[in-house]
DNA sequence: TCTGTTTTGCAATTTACATGCCAAATATTA
DNA sequence: TAATATTTGGCATGTAAATTGCAAAACAGA
């Protein structure tokens, strides 16, 4: 999920190269795919912030393209426009059915297109600064948690370890592995801190009783958010 | 289903060494076979992640191999592309229905060939380590089982003896080869142990009554999951 | 720079957990 | 029914995790 890059996979056409032109300006970085399984190679490389392609892909369709990657946690915070010439209601709701966020059709104005993809691209960048899991709010950019809507004070290392945890859950991560990732590569630290740090956590997280709602014990294994 | 090893049965050309470079570059081991009765005899030994062949092998046409592979329950899992040197719908379609999974034509520029087979690669990965039997679900990259959806804890034994017999259902597996294979070669493990475990085991999947409905006991023989 | 406060890491202790085995109870087979 | 297998609960043991107190380190404010 780099930056502001934008996956095309659309027929080249006039209203293609415009789309592409105002992208670029508002400072997207756009790169063009032909077919569906074109779009689905590329996303396990690169994860763009948003993917625009034709309801009617060569090879895999549009819709397929949009359901497999719903289906993948890894891509399916990609935002997906469908295009089509025209607008058809049942497309539209078997798009959303499987997982589309916007439709645009040929007959709309750029301008309309535009304001479309770039309101979606702000849900996007928030959602993705901002986890919300059960009572517990954790956001990036503000560097701030909030249980039930309270602010919650954690420290630099609680913070990224509570973040790192949440960012994956349901990922079972050793004390190895949390070290490396929270304390960083070299690091001479113990494996019991981490514990520690767990503990500490916990208990900012309002939890005074064994076993924790939040963070979960994989015994002889590590911590994982659930 | 070692690793990430690939068996190429096509005839010695610039494209089959350049495929096989590449793969080699993204980590695959290659090995070579030469007819479609060579590939059927190296399955028996070894289990490829994928066979890439030639839809023309000498003795058993690589049709036929495909459809001998789909049809044994160890061998079924293995990813299969076939190649021609160009595309004829009416193999395709023919292929598809002997359960090939990939077609590739000399027309095709390696790049996307090799894409192709990296996803198809991705796929049975995940397809091999998420079992789903019954209303039971077993995850080996998150170790975690589910049942209707809703996750069960299970130990370490647990686990592992679970994935082992519902991994290969109606297989029966007497104690001495569970031991060997959960608590590995050189155990100094009672066989009684083994019942234990599945006791525990059959408790956690939420079976309190007999017999159960999972995981069956073969009187005299061992236990198998149905 | 000094001083008080917070954060962090560690070691020691307590607690929880997984595992293996036994023995009694129960089931299966011949 | 006798002989053999399996199930089951309990218990001992070793290991992993949780907890706690303390001291060093980092930090913030004057």
């Amino acid at each position: 999920m780099g930056e502001r890059n934008i996956l095309i996979a659309l027929p080249e056409n006039k209203n293609r190269r415009t789309i592409s032109k105002r992208l670029r300006q508002d400072g997207y970085s756009v790169i063009y795919k032909r077919s569906g399984q074109d779009v689905l190679d590329y996303v396990q490389q690169e994860i763009p912030l948003i993917i625009i392609m034709g309801a009617d892909l060569p090879k895999v369709s549009g819709w397929e393209v949009c359901k497999q990657l719903k289906l993948d946690r890894l891509t399916k915070k990609i935002g997906v426009v469908l295009y089509a010439d025209e607008r058809d209601d049942n497309e539209v709701i078997l798009g959303l059915e499987m997982g589309a966020d916007e439709f645009i059709t040929a007959d709309e104005s750029i301008r309309e297109i535009i304001a479309r993809i770039n309101a979606l691209s702000r849900r996007i960048i928030i959602a993705n600064n901002h986890i919300k899991v059960k009572d517990i709010e954790i956001d990036l950019d503000e560097h701030r948690v909030r249980k039930d809507g309270a602010p919650i004070d954690l420290t630099y290392i609680q913070f990224k370890l509570l973040y790192l945890l949440a960012s994956r859950r349901e990922d079972i991560f050793s004390r190895q592995e949390i070290l490396e990732r929270v304390w960083g590569k070299r690091v001479y630290v113990t494996n019991r801190t981490v514990d520690v740090h767990i503990k500490r956590l916990r208990e900012k997280l309002g939890e005074f009783q064994y076993p924790s709602e939040y963070i979960q014990t994989i015994h002889g294994k590590g911590y994982r958010f659930i």
